[in-house]
DNA sequence: AAGCGCATGTAAAAGGTTACATGATTAC
DNA sequence: GTAATCATGTAACCTTTTACATGCGCTT
């Protein structure tokens, strides 16, 4: 499959686009953010950031102090940002996972105004598919069912319909600033 | 850490002691939920049945068809009903994935009134916390930040109001349901 | 005769966590 | 002197996906 991989070693470039930083700084950034995108360990972001250096999607800076042990701040190459803005521009595949969608919202910086509804609408379409899943197996599940079964579908469709309503908000905010264009030219139509 | 160890194949021994099913039922099943728990590949669920025969925890039943494939039926053992209860109380790790809430929440059949309660109030405290982060980091950032950055808190902020929310009411209510305990209708015996 | 749905299974690879090792400095 | 924070890194392990193999019966 095309897309998909490596994931998270993309994100932590988008990071590195918005500020360079080291492997350090990236865990504690990524602490800060709750658990929007997960706690990944070192484990995970030291190789990710040797994987991008060998790809020569970063460069490396050591810097050294006095007091402190020395700090290796990663920064974006060009090649690096022409393979994230690659990457990001990519459909998520379908039924990718809630943080997926959010790792390519906190770095919806570098999406383009289109990149960023489009990449919205899919996530729109997602919703409304997993709402009709849960719609259809509770429509088909007779109605003496099992509690856990009602709570974790009350729970889904709940969660569902708030993010849908969050989704179509946002959507239709984005889609009415690009509406000027349009206006100027109905107003000189008209 | 996020998450407990063979939390899935402890959710298909759930799954199996709600109703005995082959590998493809499960699968199907676990469609039917949409994304509510992922959709696992068959490499992941026949292991997991697998194991579960080995561990003594459910037994196979193979059943013949004229016209199709013969199925393994599993079902759950006493001692599989016992892993199973042991499992289901322990308090998720900290950190968890909402997968690992929904798991145990699906399988809520398994827990007393006050086990159910008690995970709930769980997940409420580390929604709670979640949000306390998110608020936190937006507070440090200075306001002229990334525009992703925004997006994904706002994101992360509304869909943790609407969780709360919902556990909130829950837990009113089961707890309101505490006093009157009601005749458990135990089994199916007379 | 080709292809699909049923139904099971396994091996390789990918991706992550856990747990450890190192070593300096600051705080109690 | 002992713990904690800073900072990097590796290796063993675990789980899961991917991709394949098998084989039957029904449909086109």
């Amino acid at each position: 499959m095309p897309t998909g991989n490596k994931d998270f070693r993309y994100f932590i470039l988008g990071l590195l686009s918005q500020q360079p930083m080291s492997g350090y700084d990236a865990k504690q950034y990524l602490e800060s953010l709750g658990w929007l995108v997960g706690n990944p360990s070192f484990g995970a972001i030291y190789p990710a950031l040797h994987g991008l250096l060998e790809d020569g999607l970063v460069t490396l800076q050591v810097v050294f102090y006095e007091n402190k042990p020395p700090r290796k701040i990663y920064s974006i190459t060009p090649a690096g940002e022409h393979a994230l803005d690659e990457w990001i521009h990519q459909p998520l595949l379908v039924g990718a996972s809630t943080r997926a969608f959010v790792m390519r919202l906190l770095l919806a910086t570098h999406l383009s105004h289109e990149g960023l509804v489009t990449h919205l609408r899919r996530r729109r379409q997602q919703v409304v598919e997993q709402q009709a899943a849960l719609r259809q197996t509770i429509g088909e599940t007779d109605p003496t069912n099992d509690n856990g079964q009602r709570l974790a579908f009350d729970y889904g469709m709940t969660i569902a319909s708030t993010e849908l309503a969050w989704l179509e908000d946002l959507i239709a905010t984005l889609e009415a600033q690009a509406w000027p264009v349009s206006q100027e030219f109905i107003g000189k139509g008209t």
